[in-house]
DNA sequence: AGCACGCCGACT
DNA sequence: GTCGGCGTGCTC
């Protein structure tokens, strides 16, 4: 008879023993009954028979990991402190009896890409670096670059991985790709339906695909011959898992550069100061960005004022479109002072203080530090000290009530559900069957609105008040990625609403003077200077989970390395009907923290490495 | 993490 | 009587 250690797919759980009379490799996917369910798992060794009795190994699937896949889930399950299992339900086998292996000639070449100097130039540079950066501005032409670098790879008979944002969100881009690779090019994302799964994975089986554009969950697709990946958007959040195992796939696409010696391209308009500080960068500048934009900035703490309106008016008279953005779904309040705008800060964080109206009082999320609300203004002394946030919703009221004649579209979470109802949204809009578009960062992401003049973008301040250390990067990657929106035909107005002009204004037409400022903002405290990790504690009963907190926190104290940032209630304290709780960690080495968290690690806590969001 | 099992309170 | 609340324990 023969032994086996099992990892169980989806398992939160170590590895298991199981027998079988056969002799199965390593590394193949079997089946076995655990807990009286039937599961698959990893066959991982080959091992003695145990002191205690084992079930037998059902059936031997068709199906296995290669040894990168195995690494890969081996780093994923030490570096965000998880189970094998939880990393292996990540990935996509590979079929044992491959396919014959069939010979697609590459789609003819519909069109020829024809690279500018500055294009080529910026290729060269990707292509001469293993993992290198593409800086280019909105409009300067990323994507002719990613395409031609697409052809070469394709060229020496090598597939590519190209990861987009929440691609249902980003049709713009599926549709060049699909243009130009033809049915070279497949696109991969958690929303297919089970058909399309099936037909998208039959194409990636066979060798048939070989652009395989998706989102984050695209990295873990079997595929064979890879020659390069590349993450468009870089900066953008939806790469980082909101669930166990919280992993960053744009982090793990440089790991798997490494593990696969490929080379890696992270491309942004807007890059996140990790990746600008991490990797060189080649820069693309100009496109249609800053050339025919006015940008107006209008001190004041309402919202939509008369300037706005009459903007928007005029824009409408005129027969043309507008935008206007709020940067999030309704967050949490921040106090500011309605005269000078000052805004008030964590002296121990540098992050902005959140308003507890109830408990009279300011906290930092971070650090929980807290203090009273004061009655006037430190900087001006004004006792005017507004505390406003507004939503989608009552805007697009708000601007029903004072243009009844315009058509005013919500454009956000709320409304834009699926990938049909926006097509369907930016449709009405392209063909001019709407006038205004009200919504969040969704607005930003990749469409083209060929003839809208007028973008209003609401709330900066109140999201660069928000207790967490990307605020300011998160606050002017959305204003400029709004602004890239707006006049792609003609000239165009942006009406920024803000106290913090000084801060906008030099930084919005040169990115990299931010990223230069910023490096100096974090140094001290910040990613990605030190790393931090968050720990979760969350149950129906608060006071568990509280236990849970303090449990792992007096573990925490032996490990000196490891800075207890904060151990306190979520700054939203209850999600689900589930009271939450949690600890900050930073640390200068991740090693540390890795393994302070697996030596304190107490049931319910749940592990949070490089955490973006807070709260 | 699920998900069984099992032991007490409210109700057709 | 029994439906169902959620505490506890188990998974080779």
């Amino acid at each position: 008879m023969n032994y086996y250690k099992l990892s169980i797919i989806g398992s939160p759980l170590e590895s298991f023993t199981y027998h079988s009379s056969k002799n199965i490799y390593t590394s193949l996917i079997v089946s076995v009954l655990f807990n009286n369910r039937e599961k698959k798992a990893v066959v991982l060794e080959k091992v003695e028979k145990p002191d205690f009795d084992t079930l037998e190994i059902l059936e031997v699937t068709n199906t296995f990991f290669t040894q990168k896949q195995l690494e890969l889930a081996q780093f994923i399950a030490s570096y965000y402190i998880c189970s094998l299992g939880d990393a292996f339900a990540l990935m996509t086998p590979f079929l044992r009896e491959r396919d014959e292996e069939n010979d697609f000639s590459h789609a003819s070449e519909v069109s020829k890409i024809v690279l500018s100097k500055k294009q080529e130039e910026a290729l060269n540079f990707l292509q001469k670096h293993k993992v290198a950066l593409l800086f280019g501005d909105t409009g300067s032409g990323k994507t002719e670059v990613y395409m031609k670098y697409f052809e070469s790879v394709l060229r020496e008979g090598k597939r590519v991985i190209f990861l987009m944002p929440e691609i249902s969100l980003t049709p713009q881009m599926s549709k060049r790709l699909k243009e130009h690779f033809g049915d070279d090019f497949v696109l991969w994302h958690s929303k297919l339906t089970p058909l399309q799964k099936k037909k998208a994975l039959a194409k990636i089986y066979s060798g048939e695909a070989k652009i395989i554009a998706g989102a984050r969950s695209a990295l873990f697709l079997p595929i064979e011959d890879l020659g390069l990946i590349v993450v468009d958007e870089e900066h953008d959040d939806s790469y980082k898992s909101a669930s166990r195992p919280r992993y960053n796939a744009r982090d793990l696409a440089i790991y798997m550069g490494k593990l696969y010696d490929v080379s890696v391209v992270l491309g942004s308009a807007t890059p996140s100061l990790s990746s600008y500080v991490k990797f060189p960068h080649a820069r693309l500048k100009g496109g249609h960005f800053a050339s025919n934009k006015h940008f107006v900035y209008e001190k004041s703490p309402e919202e939509l004022t008369e300037f706005m309106q009459n903007t928007l008016r005029e824009t409408l008279e005129k027969k043309e479109q507008s935008i206007v953005f709020l940067p999030t779904r309704a967050n949490f309040k921040y106090l500011i002072c309605g005269d000078c705008g000052h805004n008030f800060k964590c002296a121990f964080c540098s992050v902005g203080m959140s308003l507890h109206q109830h408990s009279r009082a300011m906290k930092c999320h971070y650090c929980n530090f807290t203090q009273a609300i004061p009655q006037v203004c430190p900087e001006c002394h004004s006792p005017h000290l507004v505390s406003s946030r507004l939503g989608t919703a009552e805007a697009v009221k708000n601007i029903k009530e004072f243009l009844p004649q315009a058509r005013v579209e919500q454009f956000d979470r709320d409304t834009i559900t699926t990938a049909n109802k926006l097509t369907k949204a930016l449709k009405r809009f392209n063909d001019r069957e709407s006038d205004i578009l009200v919504g969040t960062q969704m607005l930003s992401k990749g469409h083209d609105y060929h003839d809208v003049t007028l973008a209003v973008v609401l709330g900066m301040d109140n999201m660069l008040n928000m207790g967490d250390y990307r605020v300011r990067e998160k606050a002017l990657s959305s204003l400029i990625q709004v602004a890239g929106r707006s006049g792609r035909a003609k000239d165009a107005k942006v009406i920024v609403q803000t106290f913090n002009e000084d801060f906008f204004k030099p930084y919005i037409e040169k990115y990299e003077d931010f990223l230069e400022d910023e490096k100096i903002f974090r140094q001290e405290l910040y990613p990605p200077y030190k790393k931090l990790c968050r720990i979760l504690f969350a149950h129906k009963n608060g006071a568990k989970a509280q236990d849970a907190m303090r449990a792992m926190q007096e573990k925490l104290g032996a490990f000196p390395k490891v800075e207890i940032v904060g151990a306190k209630k979520c700054a939203i304290e209850k999600v689900a009907n589930k009271y939450r709780f949690e600890i900050l960690l930073r640390a200068d080495k991740s090693t540390d923290i890795i393994k302070a968290v697996r030596n304190c690690k107490v049931p319910l806590a749940e592990v949070d490495m490089d955490p973006i969001e807070f709260g």
